[in-house]
DNA sequence: TTGTAAGCGTTATCAA
DNA sequence: TTGATAACGCTTACAA
């Protein structure tokens, strides 16, 4: 149906090879030949079947990405930055999102055998479904999973930001903390976000569970809280999501952030500035880290580096309005 | 390097037709030789190459989506729509953003070399390129894009939203009317908006253009229009994150929303919601709109379809706070 | 400078 | 029920 390399070369009164080299060039080809050649393409609007490329030089010039979903602004901005440094570097992005999939292990398979590597979110692989892919030897870079050999691995900085965002609090005056999105799976972020902040807090600070981390998830967990007995002073929560979703219960309640409470939130999404108040929360660098994961696969694809490299990248503590007040900002 | 089916065969003792037979249920295989030929597999770890396969079948079980770009909420929750309806059909995706590229006809033309469909917004391919995919026979849904015969269209209806929410405006007493981000290109939808709210709105209603559809420029534009000697009393925007920035605008020049100036959006972003006051806005299905495309384009490659289709999606105009008060709603 | 032919890893037809 | 073998569309030694 479509049009081949033999079509070209026939038209071209030429070889296959000589089409090839000529389109690629590599190896030697006239002037003249060249001319024919190139005419003949254009005439059948000629272009390599990928599948034959790919076949035949042993690569398939594209990459994966594995994340747990789509939604949420999170994880599109890392597949931003992803895909901008992907494709700068010449290599097409195959997607895939677990979320609610019944054969993750499956899907990961099957979309390994379509790349040239992967760059998998800390919690969206078993581990033995990492052993095994380390053991193919197929490139690997995880992100916000503990380093590990035979893989890259990346992440933002969490346990001194979280240290840094519980002194900022303390310094408030403030005594009795909630954690609200308590840690579900050791060694990702939400677990040293955790770490940090119980380390400075200690017991003044307790971890509340919420079923995902998000909204709706934050504004239950919110609610229940909140109408309890001995409510805490302020929210620190796990993500800017969860944080949006105490901001609406906090408002449902009739509590007034920051003075009734002060909340706190993590990522420094869009909403997290457009929100009232502004949340206080920790920025990390998304789309720096899908360029990065995009980079360091890049490297380890290209076979540049022997040994597996561990990246942390910092992150910034964006004080705004719901952390409380902060009078030097307000000179008037 | 991997491991093939000759190699299967070879241990299992059988040719490699039979393997072949043995893996997909296709043609007649003895138990006992299935059995062999499984515990080779298993202990040779064999997994058939993509690209085999792809090649021999003449199709790559992958579709591609092509979008301006990956920031902001509207196309990734169409990417998620589309992802998720994708997997469950068994096609992998491939995605490209064309933002900030220089060859956006090559990397789209290489796109539709490893995809036996595409999704493509419908902003980001030039008319040409557009009848070029067609004449090629691609399988191809536009979103956004006027019919066309050829490919299929979707996209979410405008205009009669757009009157709706003009004439909801009007409700509210509201005389002088800005169109904050006017539309660049003829078809798309901020062209069909603003359709919709110029035929109700009149001279009452002056378009404003922005850089981009960014909160960023939808700020600098508001700053500069509110700033002006006639300022109007409703901005309608072209989009949430456009009236999110003018949000910001109003607040910093002490504007209060609704009372001094009314502000709309569009899409409703999930910081539409949280965004103080909450932004009266136009819903659109942005992920149901992935997961049709998903489905038309499924339909076509399939070759069930004939005709193209061309569908239109409901939308629903989402009453809040921003754009002035609804006594019925607050009986106290 | 060009052509022949051997891969690359499957599927599927046709005999046996 | 099985096995040769011809595609599928390209790249790239190796010869000429």
């Amino acid at each position: 149906m479509d049009v081949t390399i033999y079509q070209v070369a026939e038209r071209a009164g030429v070889s296959i090879a000589t089409v090839s080299r000529a389109l690629r060039g590599t190896g030697p080809v006239s002037a003249k030949t060249r001319e024919k050649v190139l005419k003949a393409v254009q005439e059948l609007r000629f272009t390599p079947s990928r599948l034959g490329v790919s076949l035949a030089e042993g690569r398939h010039a594209a990459n994966g990405i594995v994340f747990p979903n789509l939604s949420g602004p999170y994880y599109t901005e890392v597949l931003l930055g992803y895909e901008e440094v992907a494709s700068e570097l010449g290599r097409s992005v195959v997607i895939l999102s677990t979320k609610g999939r019944p054969n993750v292990r499956e899907a990961i398979k099957e979309l390994a055998g379509r790349v040239d590597g992967l760059v998998v979110f800390g919690s969206t692989a078993p581990d033995d479904l990492v052993a095994e892919l380390v053991a193919t030897g197929m490139p690997l870079v995880f992100i916000s999973r503990e380093p590990m050999s035979g893989a890259d691995t990346l992440r933002s900085e969490n346990v001194e930001s979280a240290r840094r965002l519980a002194c900022h609090l303390q310094g408030h005056g403030y005594a009795r903390f909630a954690f609200l999105g308590a840690p579900h799976q050791p060694g990702d972020d939400i677990s040293q976000r955790w770490e940090g902040v119980s380390a400075v807090l200690k017991d003044a600070v307790e971890p509340v569970l919420t079923a995902e981390y998000t909204v709706d998830s934050g504004y239950e967990a919110a609610l229940k809280l909140l109408r309890g007995r001995t409510r805490p002073q302020a929210l620190i929560c796990s993500d800017d999501e969860v944080a949006l979703g105490a901001l609406l219960a906090a408002e449902e309640l009739g509590l007034a952030v920051p003075d009734d409470l002060a909340v706190t939130g993590w990522d420094d999404i869009m909403a997290a500035r457009h929100a009232r108040p502004a949340l206080t929360t920790i920025r990390q660098p998304m789309r720096e880290l899908g360029a990065r994961a995009a980079r360091a696969l890049d490297e380890l694809i290209g076979g540049v580096r022997a040994t597996s490299a561990h990246q942390t990248l910092a992150t910034e503590l964006v004080i705004r309005k719901s952390c409380g007040e902060h009078p030097q900002e307000d000179p008037k």
